[in-house]
DNA sequence: CGTCCGGTTGAATGACGTCAAACCAAGTGG
DNA sequence: CCACTTGGTTTGACGTCATTCAACCGGACG
């Protein structure tokens, strides 16, 4: 009768706090003046570590770009994200005893190990630490909660246009171009990741190209028109778009 | 030809590992002597809070069955989880000033809320509970994974048979049947959460009570083989099974 | 040069969604 | 007591969109 007895959500997270880095506040030089840090090079296609391997060490990412992923006992596997530069990687296996994830190199990465005993005294040490570490957790979380809202709600074509929606916002963050990047995993990565088969994905990159709002030449994207790619992603303009 | 040149994964941390309760070792308490919490108690359809209030408290729930869902601006929604007693809520907005999500009351719950203040006060001065704190945002993000896996590569039937065990074994885990219980939630809630219809989900139960497996009445539920929904959910049985 | 891998595209199939009807239990009011 | 509503659940018929299966292309590499 009145003003919709659904509550109307007026206040929403998403996505534009979703799409900074995660440590935000994690400060790796202070870090390495309290504890010793190493310098790890890992090359496409190498593991930064495996399910099962005993757990020792969170990765701070300083250079290049990761999948991670995660597998059952009977095969099925699922690509669950694909941190980049300034991402910190393990903390999904804190307090498990052991990695619950894979994690590979997309291309040359240069990444810093933090050895986890050391972690916990330099938390210690530095309140503000321990804060930035559980800062980092809890949005993971919700970056977690936002994937599992865009797969449990958008359609083909809206996920792989949020995909590219989120990779441009961490481009962005980083110093690079927002509107042409390389995507560094195939296809069947990202249909993986958005829970679709990869024909699906090269076909919604093509409704999207088709639209005029990207270009795509193998793995080079150019973005046409964000706006109309973020409503795309966002809301109901998809319809139209991929006509 | 051989055993696959796909690594084969040795170790899985699902979904045994999954079915215990976030915070093991959060010890209310020893909590309670460190610091005032406040017990509440909430009814079932209201809110323990909103999306956008202000972050000021994490909740243990101490009895009854809460819904977490979040929100976006366009007017899509999806339920994230269904917290129960013995479960942190609130830990996903932990850093972004305001809750991220909206958590209401299945039934009559009570709940002791902790201020945040407080609670990071108690974390100082007691070490181990820190580290109970970072393990349950841990564990959460492992869960929050391991659906994200479930959902994007099982069926609907199987997403279902999943839904069930689960709640079977956290049943269990509380020392209630696991084989016998009460859904809390309504068809349209575990759809929205399964990323299904709720059309869907009535199916999936019927071609599970079908085969035999398990015997639906309404929101009671009887489980007949708990051996058999296990294939279900986990495997490549129920196409056998629903037939 | 042939092979392989990743990507693209088309056509057919099938699973889930949509729409609609009916049922059931629990209220509410006459 | 019955008529009527309301919210949740169930079932059927039908449509749609993603998957499946297949063919083909181009670049990398032995």
């Amino acid at each position: 009768m009145t003003a919709m007895t659904a509550t109307t959500p007026a206040f929403v997270p998403f996505p534009a706090s979703m799409l900074r880095l995660v440590p935000d506040s994690l400060d790796i030089a202070a870090l390495s003046a309290q504890m010793t840090v190493l310098r790890r090079r890992v090359r496409g296609g190498q593991h930064v570590y495996r399910a099962g391997q005993p757990f020792r060490a969170l990765f701070f990412v300083h250079a290049g770009f990761l999948r991670r992923s995660v597998a059952t006992a009977d095969g099925r596997e699922q690509v669950t994200g694909f941190p980049m530069r300034g991402e910190l990687v393990g903390v999904e296996s804190i307090g498990s005893g052991h990695y619950t994830v894979d994690v590979v190199a997309l291309d040359d990465c240069e990444i810093i190990e933090l050895p986890y005993p050391a972690v916990l005294d330099a938390c210690a040490a530095m309140p503000t630490l321990q804060g930035a570490l559980t800062q980092a957790l809890a949005q993971e979380l919700r970056r977690d909660q936002y994937w599992m809202l865009t797969l449990g709600t958008l359609n083909a074509d809206q996920r792989v246009a949020a995909f590219l929606q989120d990779l441009a916002a961490r481009h962005r963050a980083l110093g690079f171009s927002a509107s042409h990047f390389v995507l560094r995993m195939s296809r069947i990565d990202i249909a993986s990741f958005l829970a679709l088969k990869h024909e699906t994905v090269t076909r919604a990159l093509s409704h999207l190209a088709a639209a005029g709002i990207i270009a795509v030449e193998r793995r080079e994207i150019r973005i046409a028109c964000a706006e109309r790619l973020g409503r795309c992603a966002g809301g109901a303009e998809l319809a139209r778009c991929a006509a």
